[in-house]
DNA sequence: CCTGAATTGTCTAACCGTTGTCGAGAGTTT
DNA sequence: AAACTCTCGACAACGGTTAGACAATTCAGG
């Protein structure tokens, strides 16, 4: 992650990949320059386009403007600022209390609130952060600054038995239901958009890291089907086939060390189709390293690293 | 935030836009525009409407109105400062803006499309019929007619082994994040209201008839704390004592024969300040009727059962 | 109470600008 | 040679516009 630094603005991406990045097929990238001037790429000696990551983060954004039924007409020329308040207003409404009070409250903070308000059995407190914060914040910063966050702080508190079972079960109700609606927001229409298939295998009762995958994936435009947890292989495998899926993501939160899962990871590995990617990812997900490497998945460490997965398969 | 160069009057919002921000129709939109000048957009250079951010909020005053029982020719030509306090008049006056239904016939059909979506993996499409249904049918009807019917047929599949896990998770996770939402709409602000704690005791994993009964609670004017399934008596309990609840909620789905139910029954309402109802619902709750009745709890048969417990326990 | 007029949300028909996609023909990369 | 990519032109689908019509309500006045 360190060597893409002053990068983004690096002319590199051929048109191909920009496609499956963006889900904007290779007729409306270019039709979208030509008669909009949507983006400028640069172009090789030979004329062929060459675009940067600035680009195709603003593809995305022009894109869900207009899914949010702007015309791109309209919007083409607008500058990165205005273009991604627009969608975040767009995204606002269906919420029709405009809040005239601006918090930029720090993260942490809201963190903290977050923590108040599940001390306090107040679901409904909780679920107004959160939402207000879902707005507020681009979808990546959403989960990777706020929600990843209060998922660890509740742990925490969890082992240090200072939150009980009924605080556990209403924040992770709120939380899920959230992630749910940040999948529903970004969730990408255009068919030729990869698509991820997200469950905890069997033994695993956690869901809510695998709604953490979800959100990512959505973020990064991938289209995105929630299994939920502790889900026999057979299942997992048969939702990958049935929706024709480029990549099954799958979280390990706890326990670090149930000697049936290898076997369970395995089995999903042999019953899906060769072109099937594979990725394991969460908490306890280094602990069977082994397994995932023997039979050639990824392991992603963290969000960041799911997220390169993710690229690299978009591209691949 | 410093961005906000947002001239509320610059027009910039096409009408499809402006129609799913306000809940109006586009035909209606034009119709108020031209029978009685209620808004007055720009035009681009072809024609188009182009409404600013004040004649959007312009635009959901008169809704608001207008499902109030005023009829919208003799408010269209009102100033902005006479349509709001008109608007708070009409809520102060206890109008709950409710809705006419419209659609009896396609339900079904609706459940049968669920069913299709589920069947196929297909989360996003379960998840827009739903939210389609949500804001177009009344929050009981969404529930009674809709959802209840829909988990009821899930149930029946999932027997008849035509629905796997997978399949059954997906949905589960769809329908309650939706269920969460019609609970965040409905949220009742009010502190006076009374407040009903949902949980599914311990030994009972299902979740989603506890989340119907937590809708139904909402729909009914209560305010509502969702704590989900298998909880201990102590946590359920302390929720109440917390919450200052005035009732507790159990959903009892499956086992019908758990020999530890009773028991945990029992020892929530033990643990229950004395001024603090109970009721039992769900498919296996007949089952467990002795002990219900033992301690002087109610037992629900359906949800409608339910919503009159909760208007006898709202006027007592 | 009934009746005819006004109101209101929706729908159709016809037109046209906008938009996504496709094909043809030529060049480039592997 | 096969697979990409380029430009340019064409085209059908879609959405937005006006104008008019329609059924369902609402309401005033007999």
């Amino acid at each position: 992650m360190t060597d893409q630094e002053a990068d983004s603005s690096a002319k590199r991406h051929p048109i191909e990949v920009v496609a499956r990045r963006t889900g904007l097929s290779k007729d409306l990238l270019r039709a979208w320059e030509r008669r909009h001037a949507a983006v400028d790429p640069a172009r090789t000696d030979t004329g062929r386009r060459l675009y940067s990551d600035d680009d195709v983060e603003r593809l995305r954004l022009l894109r869900q403007a207009t899914a949010g039924g702007r015309n791109i007409g309209s919007i083409a020329g607008l500058p990165e600022g205005e273009l991604s308040s627009l969608v975040r207003e767009d995204l606002a409404a269906g919420n029709p209390s405009s809040e005239p009070e601006v918090d930029a409250k720090a993260l942490e903070d809201r963190v903290v609130d977050c923590i108040d308000a599940i001390e306090a059995f107040d679901g409904e407190r909780l679920r107004s952060i959160l939402s207000r914060a879902m707005v507020q914040l681009s979808p990546t910063e959403f989960i990777d600054d706020l929600v990843a966050p209060l998922m660890r702080r509740m742990g925490e508190l969890w082992v240090a038995r200072q939150l009980n079972p009924g605080q556990e079960h209403l924040a992770s109700s709120v939380v899920a239901a959230t992630l749910q609606d940040v999948i529903g927001i970004l969730h990408n229409p255009c068919p030729e958009a990869p698509e991820v298939i997200v469950a905890t295998p069997a033994g695993q009762k956690h869901g809510i890291g695998a709604m953490l995958v979800a959100a990512s994936a959505a973020a990064v435009g991938w289209r995105v089907t929630y299994l939920g947890a502790d889900l026999p292989a057979e299942d997992i495998a048969e939702a990958a086939r049935t929706r024709g899926a480029a990549a099954v993501a799958l979280s390990v939160i706890y326990p670090p060390d149930d000697p049936d899962l290898p076997g369970e990871i395995v089995r999903i590995w042999n019953e899906l189709p060769s072109d099937v990617e594979m990725v394991v990812g969460g908490a306890s997900a280094p602990s069977y390293s082994q397994t995932i490497r023997a039979i050639g998945a990824s392991l992603a460490l963290d969000l960041e690293d799911l997220r390169s997965f993710l690229h690299r398969q978009a591209s691949a």
